[in-house]
RNA sequence: GGGCGGUUAGCUCAGCGGUAGAGCACUGCUCUCACACAGCAGGGGCCACUGGUUCGAUCCCAGUACCGCCCACCA
């Protein structure tokens, strides 16, 4: 089959990609005792769309997959989809709100089944983009639904699983229900754990209030001055703190004041938390609407008054929480619905006497609560000061709408133990990280672990296996027969929650190998052997996955953690829709055009006013829309980016450059092929083969840059992996090789034709499996042809076996030879190039000196000579042609020269070589130097000296004849 | 406030004790029969700053400056 004489990556992508996964080549090995190597892809949320992090990951992935895989090991990349609890719930809300509707118009039911359909129709979305660039995962493994897109968290399997983890945590009395403050997102009327709140400084207002003293001034005072950023909690203070060794205030602790608006009479009370130096040193206490506060509140036994509705607004009359001496336990049985429990201090707060609140804040938002507040504390004098101020502002990740800590009835899990056992293998190694120094980020979040909430007031998810009786006691349970049997048939209600999405990606290393079942995958691929993820979720989901496998199965979930780099645009700036940088690994694949890709860029944007900004961006940047860069370019651009640091600037340039190179390998391919097609290339071994210096040279150079690459793998250097590819392909088999092949196909003997074709053939066929892991589209399609030229058999490249270095390939004295020769080719060249000859002429050459090669073809052939003859010194002296020195050998190009020129020429170039004996000299002059460097190192000073003293004199030489003659 | 990265050619980054490297960009000459998505030749860097260790420091140590990220209870 001829070439095309350019790579065209759309027809080979589509043809390969459904061939491989077809024929099964993706699975896992059954029943193989080879070594496994496993790899679980963090699954993608299914109603989402490919973006560059994932891109990026995946080529990671798949790389080190396929190295793997044709390495002979047993792979199994287990794939699957999240279903993406909040992220999933709001897409639908807001396809429900294009309808006029809110999900309780639908119901539960009917909700939940709106977003299966949504999760059918557009959950193959992301998996078909990962076939585009070429992921070969596992696809059937643990398909429950038949879709061959793997496991789906919310599969019956992995909810089983699901289940199962959540009763027995709660039979270890690890998970617990309880009245909480927990940050609260009011639009979506869930809490959300601390690490999906996102605090940013912002612009906002700290406002002063005067609280009267109770019983008129004290001290010169007439009462404290407090400092707050959200007046409106003031509703809910019980105290006022301030330092127990502030001079100031320490008279004061026992005393009430008024707290203004509510006209309730709250303690002064002290507490180490204040810090005398901020502020006046005194500190509102709200314990149920501050965290602080609440720990406060605590230490001091003060209610907790809770004054804000779910979504936001301010109640008509607060719900009131006071400590108590009762110890009721929780578990089965037992009622935690309306107490307040701490773990921490073991008190428990019951509810009191509602308070009513003053009527004018009733029903009102908290911010407009806010503004009417402040405006009455202005009316009655009590506002001190309004000023300016930079506080950072929690805020929903989900949702972007400001968190209120919120007093709530929600499921814990306790992670102390957990986190303890999740510290000791990464400190004893049995996890490691790489790069290495993402192990501290993880300790540190595990040495200060909290209880983690894990209920979510949404419907789509994993509904908690919790029912109710009448009296509000609580049954755990598999299923709900079993919570009927428990309760002694009891009629129960179910717990309306859901769980924290990632309660169940935290199990996805076993659930998805078959457990709670023994499985035979399980056995084998676990541990998997490498996670290759984000540092983004190291809280949410790598540390959590250590825990709880570590915690059900008693093995950690992978050997290695690769943290790979975040994707940032070629300026280093984040990728954000509302910026217009971002950018769809597809297009780069395929292209687009500028106004396909203006119009892509600013459709459902959150904000339309940035419209005109991203167009903007999007025509200065991108002018002529993005080139079809292919798959494989794609791909070896992320390996060549894929260094150890945190960030990833991803550079067109560098994409285009590697389509470059993809073309490169293409045009190399149809070179061989077409000196080698219907041609005895030395397949049979039984004709006498011949192999030149440059023959032995590249095939040992190949042994170097094998080794190059399995170390880059072991080290996960794909950067590495890919310069070593690069440089060998482009830099030594195309520049150097192929054209000395030119030569040796031309004029060698039968013996010589047939070892350079063999040589081409064989280097070629192995460095396209060498690179397959990296760009599988092109190497399977050139490998289906030069493969069988070369005498190897197979149906695919990818099962083909991955080379390995065979050191006795390595020839020094070849490599020694050929490094010679080109050293000399290049002072030839560098000749031409500076005398001004055109890359067309071939002009002759003379040499003197000691015959360091022979006179050989390679050099007249690539320094385009006419003829190249030995002379001796006087003879070339006849000339004043410039003249260039390797080794002691003289070399000069036969032609009329400007004397003037050359002779500036030489002065310069005796000047810089003047400068490095200098240096050297100075060097071996120091005693210091010469007693204490390794021998080694001195002596390697010393050739050098000698050769650059050499040169001089020869120079000098030339130098002093052209002066004559001027 | 605590911690972690980074600072090397115009740009993006390797190197990390012993002659400063790559890709892209740039300059010159070439559409030479694999490839102009190319070839050949070239220009360009007191390796952020200041000290220290060393015969020798871009590399190791300490400090400074700037950039970035993460964590944290200053209302």
């Amino acid at each position: 089959m001829a070439l095309g004489k350019s790579f065209d990556p759309h027809a080979v992508e589509s043809r390969w990609y459904a061939q491989w996964e077809s024929a099964g080549w993706f699975a896992a090995r059954a029943n193989d005792d080879a070594t496994p190597y496993c790899i679980q892809l963090p699954p993608p949320n299914v109603t989402g769309t490919l973006h560059m992090g994932h891109a990026f990951q995946q080529t990671l992935m798949d790389a080190l997959i396929r190295y793997h895989r044709m390495r002979g090991d047993n792979t199994n990349w287990v794939a699957g989809t999240d279903h993406a609890g909040i992220a999933t719930q709001i897409v639908v809300e807001r396809q429900l709100q294009e309808e006029g509707k809110t999900r309780h118009d639908l119901g539960r039911e009917n909700f939940i089944e709106r977003v299966w359909q949504w999760k059918k129709q557009s959950g193959a979305t992301i998996t078909h983009q990962m076939r585009r660039l070429g992921t070969s995962a596992n696809w059937t493994f643990a398909d429950t639904e038949g879709q061959k897109a793997g496991y789906f968290t919310m599969d019956a399997k992995m909810s089983r699983a699901v289940v199962e983890v959540f009763v027995r945590l709660h039979e270890e009395g690890l998970i617990y229900r309880g009245k909480r403050l927990v940050n609260w997102d009011p639009q979506l009327g869930t809490a959300v754990s601390d690490l999906e709140v996102d605090s940013e400084e912002e612009d906002g207002k700290i406002w002063e209030i005067l609280y009267p003293f109770k019983n008129g001034p004290m001290g010169g005072l007439i009462g404290l001055t407090v400092a707050t950023t959200r007046p409106e909690t003031m509703l809910g203070d019980v105290a006022v703190a301030v330092h127990p060794d502030d001079e100031r205030y320490k008279s004061l602790v026992g005393k009430e004041v008024i707290l203004p608006l509510s006209n309730r009479d709250i303690p002064i009370v002290e507490d180490e938390y204040v810090e005398k130096e901020f502020g006046t040193g005194c500190v509102k206490i709200t314990p149920a609407h501050d965290f602080n506060d609440y720990q406060v509140g605590q230490r001091k036994n003060l209610p907790q008054i809770n004054i804000l509705t779910l979504k936001g607004t301010i109640r008509d009359s607060a719900e009131v929480f006071k400590s108590s001496v009762s110890s009721r336990s929780l578990g089965d049985g037992f009622s935690t619905q309306d107490y307040v429990y701490s773990r921490s201090t073991g008190s428990h707060y019951l509810p009191d006497t509602p308070i009513e609140l003053p009527q004018p804040y009733r029903g009102k938002d908290r911010f407009e609560a806010r503004k009417l507040i402040v405006a009455h504390l202005k009316e009655q004098s009590l506002l001190i000061s309004e000023k300016p101020y930079k506080l950072r502002v929690p805020r929903s990740g989900r949702t972007g709408v400001i968190v209120e800590p919120i007093l709530t009835n929600q499921w814990f899990v306790e992670m102390k133990g957990m986190a303890k056992s999740g510290l000791e293998v990464v400190a004893n190694g049995q996890v490691k990280f790489f790069p290495e120094h993402w192990a501290s980020t993880y300790n540190h979040w595990l040495e200060n672990i909290q209880d983690w909430c894990i209920s979510r007031q949404l419907w789509w998810g994993h509904q908690i296996p919790a029912w109710y009786d009448d009296e509000g006691k609580i049954y755990v349970a598999r299923t709900e027969e079993e919570a009927k049997k428990k309760a002694g048939g009891k009629k129960l209600t179910r717990d309306p929650d859901v769980l924290d999405t990632w309660f169940s990606s935290q199990l996805v290393p076993f659930s998805s190998l078959g457990w709670p079942e023994k499985t035979k995958d399980l056995e084998t691929f676990l541990p998997s052997s490498v996670l290759v993820t984000g540092f983004d979720i190291i809280f949410f989901w790598v540390a959590r996955m250590i825990m709880a496998s570590l915690h059900f199965t008693g093995k950690v979930p992978f050997r290695h953690v690769y943290i790979n780099a975040i994707v940032r645009d070629a300026e280093g700036q984040k990728m954000s829709k509302s910026k217009g940088n971002t950018l769809d690994p597809i297009d780069l694949i395929d292209g687009i055009k500028l106004e396909d890709l203006v119009a892509k860029s600013t459709v459902g944007l959150l904000r339309v006013e940035h419209k005109a900004k991203i167009e903007k961006y999007v025509r200065s940047h991108y002018p002529n829309g993005i080139p079809s860069f292919g798959a494989d370019a794609l791909r070896f651009t992320f390996a060549s980016l894929a260094n150890f640091s945190r960030t990833l600037n991803f550079d067109l340039g560098r994409c285009e450059g590697y389509r470059n190179f993809c073309n490169k390998l293409w045009n190399a391919t149809r070179f061989v092929l077409m000196n080698t097609e219907g041609q005895d290339c030395g397949v049979d071994e039984t004709k006498p083969v011949e192999l030149s210096n440059w023959d032995k040279w590249i095939i040992s150079t190949l042994q170097r840059t094998e080794a190059e690459v399995e170390k880059g793998f072991a080290e996960y250097r794909f950067d590495n992996v890919a310069a070593a590819i690069y440089r060998f392909v482009w830099d030594e088999y195309c520049d150097w090789y192929l054209e000395i092949a030119k030569d040796q196909l031309a004029r060698g003997g039968e013996a010589q034709q047939r070892g350079t074709r063999r040589t081409l053939l064989r280097v070629l066929e192995t460095v396209l499996r060498l690179a397959h892991p990296v760009i599988p589209f092109i190497t399977e399609e050139l490998w289906q042809d030069v493969a069988p030229l070369a005498g190897k058999k197979g149906r695919t490249i990818m099962l083909a076996p991955y080379p390995k270095s065979q050191p006795e390939k390595i020839d020094a004295a070849a490599e020694r030879q050929v490094a010679l020769e080109k050293e000399i080719i290049n002072a030839l060249r560098n000749l031409r190039s500076e005398m001004k000859i055109s890359p067309a002429a071939r002009i002759p050459a003379i040499s003197a000196g000691p015959q360091v090669v022979p006179i050989l073809s390679s050099i007249i052939s690539l320094a385009k000579l006419s003829e190249l003859k030995y002379v001796s010194d006087e003879e070339l002296n006849l000339t004043d042609a410039p003249l260039k020195i390797v080794h002691e050998s003289k070399f000069k190009l036969k032609i009329e020269i400007d004397v003037v020129a050359e002779r500036e020429r030489i002065s310069k170039e005796i000047a810089r070589i003047e400068g490095e004996v200098a240096k050297a000299k100075a060097k071996l002059s120091n005693a210091s130097f010469v007693d204490r460097a390794p021998a080694r190192v001195v002596e390697q000073e010393r050739t050098r000296l000698a050769g650059f003293e050499a040169t001089l004199g020869k120079l000098q030489q030339q130098l002093d004849k052209l002066s004559g003659k001027s």
